[in-house]
DNA sequence: GCCAACGTTGGC
DNA sequence: GCCAACGTTGGC
């Protein structure tokens, strides 16, 4: 089983918008690097989903991969902010996998604090300039993370 | 709102 | 293939 992580915007797609959705398909990745991993996800997966652009940054909890990745639609609509003119039902050039709600952190674990923890020094997220919006995590890397969401805060 | 770091586009 | 211009991401 693999590891990944996810960004979204909360004003556009929260952790909480996915409990209530309970599963989503993960569209609007238009990304070649972010569409090859996600392709590669497999169901079971375990997926950190990260809240970004927002008053307070980090990961906010828990998804699991619910179905591969098929065909992201969006890219066909033309009404869609989606929409790649250059993409064709033949050759789609964009995947969305279904992931499902796994569980919301009782806290969300900031950035500020992932960059604190040594063990995740090598995280993908806090490397200068990363702005990948799909990213794969060690079984190390997610295992300190769900740990530091049970326990409390690091100073420090 | 600012801006650094990237990615994409398109002229040549 | 190069690279300047432009657009986007995302922290602060």
């Amino acid at each position: 089983m693999a590891y990944w992580l996810v960004k979204s915007e909360p004003s556009v797609y929260s952790i909480g918008d996915l409990r209530r959705d309970r599963s989503t398909l993960w569209t609007g990745v238009r990304n070649y690097q972010a569409r090859n991993y996600l392709r590669s996800m497999t169901k079971g997966d375990e997926v950190l989903f990260y809240h970004s652009n927002n008053d307070v940054t980090g990961i906010a909890g828990i998804a699991k991969v619910s179905a591969p990745a098929e065909a992201d639609e969006s890219q066909f609509d033309a009404k869609s902010e989606y929409y790649d003119p250059k993409a064709t039902k033949e050759e789609p050039r964009w995947f969305a996998p279904e992931i499902r709600f796994v569980k919301a952190f009782a806290r969300i674990v900031e950035l500020a604090e992932l960059k604190k923890v040594r063990a995740l020094s090598k995280m993908e997220l806090l490397r200068k300039g990363s702005r990948l919006s799909v990213q794969p995590v060690t079984p190390d890397e997610f295992e300190q993370i769900s740990a530091l969401a049970d326990g409390d805060p690091v100073r420090k």
